[in-house]
DNA sequence: CAGGAAAACTGTACGGTGTAAAGTACAACC
DNA sequence: GGTTGTACTTTACACCGTACAGTTTTCCTG
């Protein structure tokens, strides 16, 4: 007479690919933070040391989220021009990590990559290897992209909430001005010419950054 | 009668500054990790709960910390050119975040700006400013800038170790290499053709990227 | 089919975390 | 002297990741 049908939880109930997914999807949920152990067990009708049967430790849960991210990410086409690749794999990125914002901080300091991260990286090295860029070009462009992607999805994900614009940012702007209006003339200047005016949405900074970019290794191909 | 403090932990032996100063000072020898409550204040003599007494909570001691960071970075004088300010800046602000790991991922979540944060940033956008760039044209720069500098230092901050290159770089490349060695040529290709060539250093990549940001800020100037 | 080994999951526990609440000692002012 | 306020301590709670030792259940072998 064991009492419960009711709650499953059979023995091959869990997988690491459920685990996974229960965990990603909580951590959207809860938006920037990743769930505990305890949380996560509970969601799936376990205890939490059942957990360490799939994973070794919680960081390498963590790895195979971030994984999972990177698998969201759409690659350049084979053969593609590098600069549309680049352009779609930048502009997926950072709709990725607008739809897993707890990502934005767990992407770089992931020492073990997945399959998925490194087929990312082969592909976009490979799209600019393909498209006339050397060795040590598409090294700089790279390091370029990749920093300014990332560095982007961090300042969009520490919005205050969204980053439509709108109330938020005219609560941040007051927040400045009681602080100290005069003593900041620029940041006040800038929040009510520019932050606050009606159509004004921080996103869109995006693509100018990144034609700007784009442009940039546009002229260095040849020389790098 | 005068009486000075006999006993080492008298009763205002603690300040907001003394706790900051400790707090940068333990997070810096741990690396990546800023000190727990209890481990601070063991460091000033004193039971963490005496820490409230000073900050709301932990968020107003990280506030804290990262303010003394701004204010470690230097800011381009005012008048001088907006190039060689933006390059000023920006060098130091890498050369910051290296000396402080532990901020790269606190920089941008802290949604109190301390003084010192303000004050650089309106250094920055008068800098600019200044020197001919419209408010949407300092806008779309300090976007574009901010973006490449946090995104640098995060990868840099994320590097096994120390940017020097070396043994980490090849333990990683061996890492790779054991995974799929042919499943991801281009990745194998920048492995041994660039990253473990002798003169290597990531840190390297950081002028580079830099300028071409810069040049585009030049070209676009007039335009913005 | 028996039985044993391996795999999947549970129970309990430990040392850590941030911090709420209440208590205690001391300084300064009426 | 008494009151009040400040600085700090004590205690406690809820939560965290996870080590370690069971307890099943499944599956392989004889």
């Amino acid at each position: 007479m064991t009492d419960e049908p009711a709650t499953t939880s059979a023995r091959g109930s869990l997988s690491r690919e459920k685990v996974l997914a229960a965990a990603v999807g909580m951590a959207d949920e809860a938006g920037g933070a990743v769930p505990s152990t305890r949380k996560l067990a509970e969601r799936l009708g376990v205890r939490a040391m059942a957990l360490y049967h799939h994973f070794k430790n919680k960081d390498e849960l963590l790895d195979g989220m971030v994984d999972l991210v990177f698998a969201e990410v759409e690659l350049p086409e084979p053969g593609s021009p590098w600069r549309e690749g680049m352009r779609l794999r930048a502009g997926s990125m950072r709709a990725a990590l607008g739809r897993h914002p707890w990502a934005v901080g767990l992407m770089d300091s992931r020492l073990n990559a997945g399959t998925a991260t490194l087929r990312h990286h082969d592909a976009v090295l490979g799209c600019l290897r393909e498209d006339g860029f050397s060795v040590a070009g598409a090294a700089h462009s790279i390091s370029l992209l990749d920093s300014y992607v990332y560095g982007f999805a961090i300042q969009e994900a520490a919005l205050p909430f969204d980053a439509a614009g709108g109330d938020d940012m005219e609560a941040l702007a007051a927040g400045i001005m009681a602080q100290a209006a005069e003593a900041f003339p620029y940041l006040a200047e800038i929040a009510v010419e520019h932050a606050m005016r009606p159509g004004y949405a921080y996103g869109d900074e995006f693509a100018i950054g990144l034609d700007l970019v784009l442009d940039g290794m546009e002229r260095n191909r040849a020389a790098w």
